[in-house]
RNA sequence: GGCGUCGUGGCCGAGUGGCUAGGCUGGGCUCUGCAAAAGCUCCUACAGCGGUUCGAAUCCGCUCGAUGCCUCCA
C-alpha cells in the first residue's frame, strides 16, 4: 500500500498562511510547478536552495508513493531589465557579442551541470518561454477579448485595477492595491501603463531587440509572469496542486501568474502555494553588485575568498538541509564546517549498518523512531527535525556496533531500509566515503591495519604509531575498538 | 514611507502555552600503551519592558535590533 495512505502531509500554504493537509486533485498524483530560472547568468547558491528544496519536496512526494508530475520552467526570453527594459538574455547576447540562444544554451548548461552536481532529480518536464510563444499569444487574446486588458502602441498590458474590481490583486502577498497606489515611486513618466501596477503581457521590440516574435499587435516578446500561467496550465491543467517558488517572486511575480490564470481559466489556478525562503552569506543578502555572492561550484573547487578549504555537494546539501526550507538561511564558513562533521558521521553509520550483528531481541524502539522520522517529513517537510533523528539513529548504530544495545533480523531490516531511504532517497544524499574506498586500497589497509597490530603486540609503539599517522595524514583514520580496527577515508 | 518576516545557549539551527530538539565547539569521565574513534556526562537559552494565564521562549501590546518585498531577483 502507498505510504501516502497512511501519512497525513501538511503543507504550509502561502495563500492561507496555516499549515494544511494536503490532499491532491486526483487521489494519488500530484501536478506541481516550480518557477525556474531566467538563463543569463551562473546560478548562484541562492538560486540553488531553492530548487534543493522542491528537489526535496519532490523526492518526499515520490517517497511517499504520489505520482508526480513536475513541471519547472526555463526562462529564456521575456525577463526584462529594471533599467531600460530590455530582456535581460538579450541584453546579455548584445554585451558579449554573441546569439541570444547561445546565452541560453551557456547557461542552462550551467544549470543543469549545478543542480546535478548537488543531487537534484530532473522534473518531469522543463518547458522553455521561447517555446510557448504561441500559447501566450492565445492567452493574451483571451484577456484581451474579456477586457481585462488593453492594448498600447503594440503593447499589451494587464488591468489590475479593473481586474482588482471584481477580484482579489493581493490575494497571495496581502497587498492592498490602494497602499500600492499610493506608495508607487514617481517612475520617469514615458510609461504607456494606465496604472503603474499594470504589467506588461506583450512588449513591443525596439529596433536593437534582437528577440522577437510576431503577434496580432506587434513584433515582439511576452511579459515575464505570462510564461508560468501558459505553461503551468498546459502541463498541468487549470487547476493544479503545488506551485512553488523563491519567497521574492511571491510579489509581483506570482500576484500576477493568478490574476492571468483566473482571468483565462476562471478559477484559482494553485491549492498550494510554497515558498522556499532565501540563502543569505554572512548576514547579508546575496549579491553580485557587492561582491558578497558564491558560485556553488566555488564552494565545491574552494577557489574563493569565503571559505576555508572546499566543501563537497552533498555537504552544500546537508548544510542547507539542517534548516527549515521556510527559513532565512545564513551561509557561513563556520556553518558549514559545523555541517560537514556532523555529515561524515552520519555517512560512517549508514556504511556501518551492515556490520551490526543481530540478537533475538531489541533495546532499541525501531518502529517508534521510524515513526518520528515521518512525522518530521509529514509536518511540511521539516528536515531539520528529521536529520536530528537521523543522528538518534547514529547512536544506535553506534552502540550496537559496541554491543551496548540489541537488534533482531527484523528490526535491524527496518532500521537499514529506513535510515537509507530517508538519507539517499528523501534528502537526496550521497555516500561520498563508500565511493572513496576501491577493492584494492582496502586490501592495503587492512594489510597495514595487520602490521600495525602486530607492532603493537610487541609493543612496538614507534612503527605501530607511524602507520597510524601518516595513514591520517592521507585522509585515512584508523578506529580501534574492542572487536578489532577499521577505518574510514576521508 | 507601505506591506511582511524574524530576534533561541560559545556558534548553527528546531520547537511554539506546562514535558530532551539536534549538530558543531569547550570541560570532565569510560575505553586505550598514548591517542583517535565511540559511549556517558557538564556548560541548561529563548532581544527588552509590560500584560493575559494556575503556568509563556511559546498568546497580546509597546520598544529596540535584523532582514525581505514594494523596481529585476530563487
Amino acid at each position: 500500500m502507498e505510504l501516502y495512505k497512511t501519512n497525513q502531509l501538511k503543507i504550509y500554504n502561502s495563500l492561507s498562511k496555516s499549515k494544511e493537509v494536503f490532499k491532491p486533485i486526483v487521489e494519488g498524483n500530484v501536478g506541481m510547478y516550480v518557477c525556474g530560472p531566467t538563463v543569463y547568468s551562473n546560478v548562484h547558491l541562492g538560486n540553488v536552495r531553492t530548487f534543493m528544496s522542491f528537489d526535496m519536496i519532490f523526492r518526499y512526494l515520490k517517497h511517499l508513493g504520489y505520482k508526480v508530475r513536475y513541471v519547472r520552467n526555463i526562462t529564456d526570453a521575456g525577463h526584462l531589465t529594471d533599467d531600460d527594459a530590455e530582456d535581460k538574455i538579450s541584453t546579455k547576447a548584445r554585451l558579449e557579442k554573441i546569439e541570444p540562444m547561445e546565452v541560453v544554451q551557456r547557461y542552462t548548461i550551467d544549470f543543469h551541470n549545478t543542480l546535478q552536481n548537488i543531487n537534484n532529480l530532473p522534473p518531469s518536464i522543463e518547458p522553455t518561454a521561447t517555446g510557448h510563444i504561441v500559447e501566450q499569444i492565445e492567452i493574451i487574446k483571451d484577456i484581451l477579448a474579456k477586457g481585462m486588458a488593453y492594448e498600447v502602441n503594440g503593447s499589451v498590458y494587464f488591468d489590475v485595477l479593473k481586474y482588482n474590481e471584481t477580484e482579489n490583486y493581493g490575494i497571495l502577498s496581502g497587498r492592498k492595491i490602494e497602499d500600492s497606489i499610493e506608495n508607487t515611486r514617481a517612475l520617469d513618466g514615458q510609461s504607456e501603463k494606465k496604472n503603474p501596477q499594470d504589467f506588461a503581457l506583450w512588449k513591443k521590440a525596439d529596433e536593437r531587440h534582437i528577440m522577437r516574435w510576431p503577434s496580432p499587435w506587434s513584433d515582439g516578446f511576452p511579459g515575464w509572469h505570462l510564461e508560468c500561467s501558459a505553461m503551468s496550465t498546459k502541463y498541468l491543467g487549470s487547476e493544479f496542486d503545488i506551485h512553488g517558488g523563491g519567497m521574492d517572486l511571491k510579489f509581483p511575480h506570482h500576484e500576477c501568474e493568478i490574476a492571468q490564470s483566473k482571468v483565462k481559466n476562471g478559477v484559482n489556478p494553485v491549492h498550494y502555494w510554497m515558498h522556499a525562503n532565501m540563502l543569505i552569506l554572512n548576514g547579508e543578502k546575496m549579491s553580485k553588485s557587492t561582491g558578497n555572492y558564491i558560485l556553488p561550484n566555488e564552494i565545491f573547487s574552494g577557489e574563493n575568498n569565503i571559505l576555508s578549504k572546499p566543501f563537497s555537494p552533498s555537504v552544500t546539501r546537508f548544510f542547507m538541509l539542517q534548516a527549515n526550507y521556510r527559513s532565512i538561511l545564513d551561509f557561513t564558513n563556520a556553518g558549514i564546517e559545523a555541517s560537514e562533521k556532523g555529515y561524515i558521521k552520519l555517512e560512517e553509520a549508514v556504511n556501518n549498518l551492515d556490520n551490526i550483528a543481530v540478537s533475538n531481541k531489541s533495546s532499541i524502539d525501531v518502529k517508534g523512531w521510524k515513526q518520528k522520522c515521518y512525522d518530521a517529513m509529514n509536518d511540511d517537510f521539516n528536515t531539520p527535525i528529521l536529520i536530528a533523528n537521523l543522528f538518534e539513529a547514529v547512536k544506535f548504530v553506534n552502540l550496537l556496533l559496541v554491543k551496548k544495545e540489541t537488534i533482531t533480523a527484523i528490526d535491524l531490516k527496518e532500521l537499514k531500509s529506513t535510515l537509507k531511504a530517508f538519507f539517499y532517497d528523501v534528502l537526496g544524499l550521497k555516500n561520498e566515503i563508500q565511493q572513496d574506498s576501491s577493492d584494492k586500497l582496502t586490501g592495503v589497509i587492512e594489510l597495514l591495519i595487520q602490521m600495525r597490530k602486530e607492532a603493537r603486540d610487541n609493543k612496538n609503539w614507534s612503527l605501530s604509531d607511524q602507520i597510524r599517522d601518516e595513514l591520517l595524514a592521507l585522509g585515512i583514520q584508523l578506529k580501534d575498538g574492542k572487536e578489532g580496527t577499521t577505518f574510514s577515508v576521508n
